[in-house]
DNA sequence: GCCTGGCTGACACAACTGTTTCAGTAACGC
DNA sequence: GCGTTACTGAAACAGTTGTGTCAGCCAGGC
């Protein structure tokens, strides 16, 4: 059984692709293997094959989520040299409004809740994960006199927090110009 | 049937409240009918009766964290006059980080995430709903000639933002310093 | 007395769940 | 040729799901 430790097969990562597609426009909470399979032309029976049970495949899922996730923050770290807040937040912003990006961060607001609801399981830690990814990141493009400290660290937590909020809002009531007034704001408020 | 455009029976307060506190416990993801009856002391067959569905049970805990919810939106808005964007994130903010908070905001969350990915059913709207609420009473909390307007708007989208992304943090984190400070300096920043 | 309305228990139903068992097929190294 | 490895199909398993059926209990009005 292929299922972890080992590298996954070719035909497990095609089949997990597609299983991620279907994820993304069906969501993971009602997630169920006949309907999945079906609808990737696999079978249950393979499914169970190589992701060993429904806990691996979700597993394998979220990880994949979490790929397309550090994607975005590997371009904002690429830089030589700390880029300051300010920028880093306009350029995520520009990001998580893009209009093409709104089903997977649909699924992570998903993984996310669920995981701080159930913090056992395939969802175990995933909520947490990522605020650290994150907060990793934007420490990484303050400047150093600021990056340490605790006001440093106050401030990229703010600026995780106004991203993440005006996310949840941009998703809920899809006004992009009035969210975007409101981060556009704060780079303002920060930039003093 | 009860059911609903009716008021509802004594029985059916008393079961719901007991079915709240269950839910506050457990989750709404996977909630199952047998095992919460069981729970409270009843039968699938009477929260058939008293809720005509499962459906119906799920819209009518949503409902009553609503409640909870309004509870605290209320409080803020009491006062004869806007109190202003500043001391109103500051009261809400100590309100989200109280530790007996924490269960219904995880089901808020909960609740939150999964009416974006499942628009239809039980859990219509309520993302939807809640952005609604809390921008009318942040929007009542600023004075007048700041409340209409772009501006106002994007002053009080970024309130929210604040609130929840800090929300978010805190609820995975349980980082409660680290995010309160970050709260602070944003409050620093509004106030100029 | 009886009737009515709110509530309840026991049970059956069909659909669906994740998972397992058994039996393959096709490609490849030797 | 043979054995091994990766993958697959069909069917069955036991358990759970929401829901329906039929009956019965018990208080209050008449």
């Amino acid at each position: 059984m292929p299922q972890e430790a080992t590298a996954p097969s070719a035909r497990q990562i095609e089949l997990l692709e597609a299983a991620y597609r279907y994820a993304l426009a069906h969501g993971l909470a009602d997630l169920s293997l006949r309907p999945l399979a079906t609808a990737i032309g696999s079978s249950p029976r393979v499914l169970m094959f190589l992701f060993g049970n429904k806990d691996g495949l979700v597993r394998a899922l979220l990880e994949r989520a979490r790929v397309d996730e550090l994607a975005l923050l590997d371009r904002l770290g690429r830089a030589g040299q700390p880029i300051g807040l300010v920028p880093a937040v306009e350029r995520v912003w520009a990001w998580l409004a893009a209009d093409e990006h709104r089903p997977l961060l649909r699924l992570w607001a998903e993984a996310y809740a669920r995981s701080l609801v159930e913090p056992e399981g395939a969802w175990a830690g995933f909520a947490r994960a990522t605020v650290d990814d994150w907060l990793a990141v934007l420490a990484a493009c303050q400047p150093q006199p600021e990056r340490d400290g605790e006001a440093g660290a106050a401030r990229r937590t703010l600026a995780l927090a106004v991203l993440r909020g005006a996310l949840l809002d941009l998703l809920a009531s899809d006004d992009e110009p009035r969210v975007t007034a409101a981060v556009r704001h704060q780079l303002a408020l920060l930039r003093g």
